[in-house]
DNA sequence: GATCCGACAGCTG
DNA sequence: CAGCTGTCGGATC
């Protein structure tokens, strides 16, 4: 169950008639328990409550009670042993005119009218296994109400189809976007008398819903009509009290779809929530998903939350603002120059969405600005930030349409909450006119356009800067000489998953500057566009993006082109993971990256938790000089050569599990000479058996004898035809051949491409001359063992960690980009045998604990001392080679590394692509 | 011919 | 059901 059909649920149970006995089991389906489980409740085999109540394992204690002992029976449910035994998250009590819980872990409560604890079912969403951010937890109110917006949408387009149509759809994102206004308005005396809207809806439409649609486009009607000119437009009279709202809302055709009695009832129901709760910067990312066909349910898919919506804002500029505040004390002068200055920034996001970063750059701003007020004894005094300075672009039209009207809601309760309510009220209708939020397409829209630099002659550069450039826009900012900072979290997508569509856009942007840009993330786009305005305007930026532009091969393609315009990185966050409401959350590990033209002296690297200073930052987000490794194809230095594993592009017909490797056997004993052992990252890691099925050209006709093996030749030659893939349909008449197959009875050293972060060495591993080691592991055959030395050592797992690419944030070892780069000083052949010693130590103490895998060994928390004593002569011996002692630590490693790297490419002819080295500004 | 990556994906405790 | 940790094969060079 996602969080819709969760919100909905509860909202039926708490309407119908409590029934002590039956509660706790209905509201454990509420939130998505299954009937099985239910069942085995009922039947008390999983019931562990020893009051009577009902107790799940790890989740809730509910116990219904006789009227009025709700709190005593809550106490009885936190003293019960037994739901401290089953380890309950939660407590519950209920009457069924009071209602209280409490989530044990962290001690929130909630106490409450029976009748309204759906207002907190974002307290109980942990035991539906939807765990969420703590605002959105906490705003129930904007799940709720997208929620019912949702069955609103829905049944409404069920009713009149064509309002589903692409010709349609911006009217019935119109239509949803002006409903939403009008019960925010109803509901803060925006309209006069609480309600109103509703009620009007309510009183003036059929039971049977026939005319709705006419007294619904009859309210707009007025709303867009000015007061002199209401007569002319015959506004009935139980319209005239709705104001003259205007704005882009209200104009532009005010036809409305028919509504059904259900959808009706919907409308009046969505509109008897309290909408004075809405949270602006949230209730619009979850409601944009209501137009989205593939994302409806899934609330707050695409939700960054504030904590990380501020680590980009607050060093992008609202810190500054904050200290320049605290310095000006109550210096009246200097808090003019700030207000000044403050009204005059403006903040850009060029995928914005529904208006999330901008939302809430617009309430911190208004926070510092009525601070300032305050010190000058000027509480009263309207504010001096103009909307209109917060400008985004969004692809679709929903989140578009949305964002204003969050932003105008946002004003709104900054003006009631540092103004009151009645100057609130007094200054906001009409809404202005202008729409300062552009519904275009980002990457080939002209940005100096959407966000003009002031001052200076932009049209006939845009031209020269930018493919397309657009009209100007309509209207102006009110900063001449204004900052401008560009923020945002752009769309992510790998290459294979780009849509026609976006690979057009890239190409746009990033053809005409590099050769081979089709491996880059599609966030990169954004962060040259932004790099790109930054140089040509002064602003600065800041984007949460996947952190996969600060790994691996990618980053030798984008930021030579960052830094050569005059970018710098001002700050950055390191890797942490996206959270959000999705049930099944985004996986996906991000990265801040904030770049300027105008870097002050200092440097700040934020970790979880943590910051530092520095002298600068590389583009893999470590403090480091900005060293850019290129991937080769051969190695720098002279050490064995390495390369990809055996890949079978297969469909699992080559390669049986060890059941089917014996049925193989057992139906043609023939086969046996044709099966050999395989391994891949799992395998070398954690040990256990695959086989895979290995044949010879010469053995071909032997092979097509046997019956059981001639069939899986034809799976896989029917799984290479069907494939999207060049190389697997060209491969698809030599099925009994790997698609790349290096190997042919040779021992390997072998090193799993992925591999946990965790670890404090990398995992490798000598393998047998009769095993075929997988394309999910590198290899070098036939090797001298001291290759060994150099892939188990401290140094080697630093040099990967840092310029290798990742999964999430776990090693993904490359030969390539990590073994091929690989700085190695000269080897003298008595290095070679004291190394070959030190890698056959380190062989021999795995060997004592025979048979532990790899996993078990390098548990970091539980490695064996003789094999740990062994790793660290290892270090010491290479440590020595490198720089005569051991190093201090990984800072120092990474900084011989990156110098030696420097100097043997700078000499040594590139084996491959170009060398590069740039400066912290190049 | 070779490889790097995945707004991931599958397993397990 | 969330924490953990690495499959598989396509797109790209």
């Amino acid at each position: 169950m996602n969080a819709v059909e969760i919100e909905q649920a509860i909202t039926d149970l708490a309407e119908q008639p409590f029934d002590r006995a039956e509660f706790p089991y209905a509201f454990l389906e509420a939130f998505g328990n299954k009937a099985t489980t239910i069942k085995r409740l009922r039947a008390g085999a999983s019931n562990k409550s020893d009051l009577g109540g009902v107790l799940q394992t790890s989740n809730i204690h509910i116990l219904t009670c006789d009227v009025g002992r709700v709190t005593q029976t809550l106490a009885a449910l936190k003293a019960s042993p037994a739901t401290a035994k089953a380890k309950a998250k939660f407590i519950l009590a209920t009457d069924g005119a009071d209602f209280e819980a409490e989530d044990l872990a962290s001690g929130e409560t909630v106490a409450c009218a029976f009748k309204d604890f759906p207002d907190h079912f974002g307290f109980f969403l942990p035991l539906a296994g939807i765990s969420t951010v703590r605002q959105i937890s906490e705003n129930a109110f904007d799940i709720r109400a997208t929620s019912r917006l949702n069955r609103l949408y829905v049944e409404l387009l069920k009713d009149n189809p064509e309002w589903g149509t692409a010709e349609r759809r911006h009217d019935m994102n119109k239509l949803m976007a002006r409903l939403i206004f009008c019960f925010f308005a109803e509901d803060t005396d925006i309209f006069i008398g609480k309600g109103r809207f509703t009620e009007t809806v309510a009183q003036m439409s059929a039971k049977d819903s026939s005319n709705t649609h006419e007294v619904i486009a009859t309210l707009f009607r007025a709303m867009n009509t000015k007061r002199e000119d209401r007569a002319a437009a015959k506004i009935p009279r139980w319209a005239e009290d709705f104001p003259y709202v205007n704005g882009a809302l209200f104009s532009g055709g005010d036809e409305v779809p028919r509504f059904s009695k259900i959808a009706r009832s919907y409308l009046l129901h969505v509109g008897g929530l309290d909408w004075t709760k809405i949270n602006p910067d949230i209730f619009g990312s979850m409601i944009q998903a209501v137009a989205e066909d593939e994302e409806r349910g899934e609330l707050g898919m695409h939700y960054t939350s504030v904590p990380n919506i501020l680590k980009v804002l607050n060093p992008l500029f609202l810190d500054d603002l904050r200290a320049k505040l605290e310095e000006a004390g109550d210096n009246a002068r200097v808090l003019l120059n700030l207000r000044k200055r403050i009204a005059k920034i403006r903040v850009f996001d060029p995928a914005c969405g529904s208006g999330n970063f901008l939302v809430i750059a617009y309430k911190e701003m208004r926070a510092i600005e009525a601070e300032i007020n305050r010190r000058r004894g000027e509480p009263d005094r309207a504010s001096e930030i103009p909307l209109t300075n917060f400008r985004g672009i969004e692809l679709r039209d929903f989140p578009a349409e949305i964002a204003r009207l969050a932003l105008v809601i946002a004003e709104y309760q900054c003006d009631v909450l540092y103004r009151g309510q009645k100057l609130a009220l007094a200054e906001f209708l009409p809404l202005r006119n202008e729409n300062w939020i552009t519904c275009g397409n980002a990457l080939r829209l002209d940005w100096l356009s959407v966000c003009p630099p002031t001052g200076t002659d932009v049209k006939v550069l845009a031209d020269d800067l930018f493919e397309t450039p657009l009209d100007q826009a309509e209207i102006d900012f009110e900063n001449e000489g204004g900052e401008t900072y560009i923020c945002g979290n752009p769309p992510y997508q790998g290459s294979v998953g780009q849509t026609a569509q976006q690979k057009e856009d890239m190409a746009r942007v990033l053809a005409p500057l590099l050769k081979t840009y089709k491996d880059l993330d599609y966030v990169a786009a954004f962060v040259l566009k932004a790099a790109q305005f930054n140089n040509f305007t002064g602003a600065a930026s800041a984007f949460v993006t996947t952190n996969s532009i600060t790994q691996g091969e990618q980053v030798a393609m984008l930021w030579p082109l960052v830094f050569k315009e005059c970018n710098t990185i001002n700050f950055a966050h390191t890797s942490f993971l996206w959270s959000n409401l999705a049930s099944n959350k985004a996986a996906v590990t991000c990265v801040i990256l904030g770049l300027t033209t105008n870097p002050g002296s200092e440097r700040k690297l934020f970790g979880e938790g943590t910051v530092r200073s520095c002298a600068n930052i590389s583009p893999y987000l470590v403090a480091a000089d900005t060293v850019i490794v290129t991937k080769r194809s051969s190695a720098l230095s002279a050490i064995g050569h390495m390369q990809s594993g055996n890949k079978p592009t297969d469909g699992g017909h080559l390669t049986p599990s060890t059941e089917e490797k014996d049925q193989i056997i057992a139906a043609s004993p023939d086969a046996r000479r044709f099966l050999k052992r395989y391994v891949g990252s799992r395998e070398l890691i954690n040990g256990g058996a695959r086989w895979c099925i290995w044949i010879e050209d010469d053995d071909l006709e032997e092979v097509n004898r046997i019956d059981i093996l001639r069939d899986r030749l034809e799976k896989v030659r029917e799984m290479r035809l069907s494939s999207n893939g060049a190389q697997a349909n060209e491969n698809a008449a030599t099925p009994h051949r790997f698609v790349f197959a290096p190997h042919s009875r040779h021992a390997a050293i072998a090193v799993p491409n992925v591999s946990s972060e965790r670890r404090l060495f990398l995992p490798c591993e000598i393998t047998g001359y009769d095993t075929v080691v997988s394309n999910l592991a590198s290899v070098i055959y036939d090797a001298p063992l001291w290759n060994l030395a150099l892939i188990a050592s401290r140094l080697h797992l630093v040099w990967i960690a840092t310029v290798c690419g990742r999964l999430k944030t776990d090693i993904r070892y490359s030969n390539t980009l990590g073994w091929n780069t690989f700085p190695v000083p000269t080897l003298t052949d008595k290095n070679k045998v004291d190394l070959t010693r030190c890698a056959e130590d380190i062989l021999l103490a795995r060997e004592h604990h025979f048979p532990a895998t790899i996993a078990d060994l390098y548990d970091p928390e539980n490695m064996p001392a003789d094999l740990r004593a062994a790793h660290d002569r290892n270090d010491e011996v290479l440590e020595r080679i490198y720089i005569g002692r051991r190093f201090k630590n990984d800072t120092e490693r990474l900084e011989k590394l990156f110098d030696l790297y420097t100097k043997m490419t700078a000499s040594a002819a590139p084996a491959k692509g170009k060398k590069r080295k740039a400066g912290a500004n190049a």
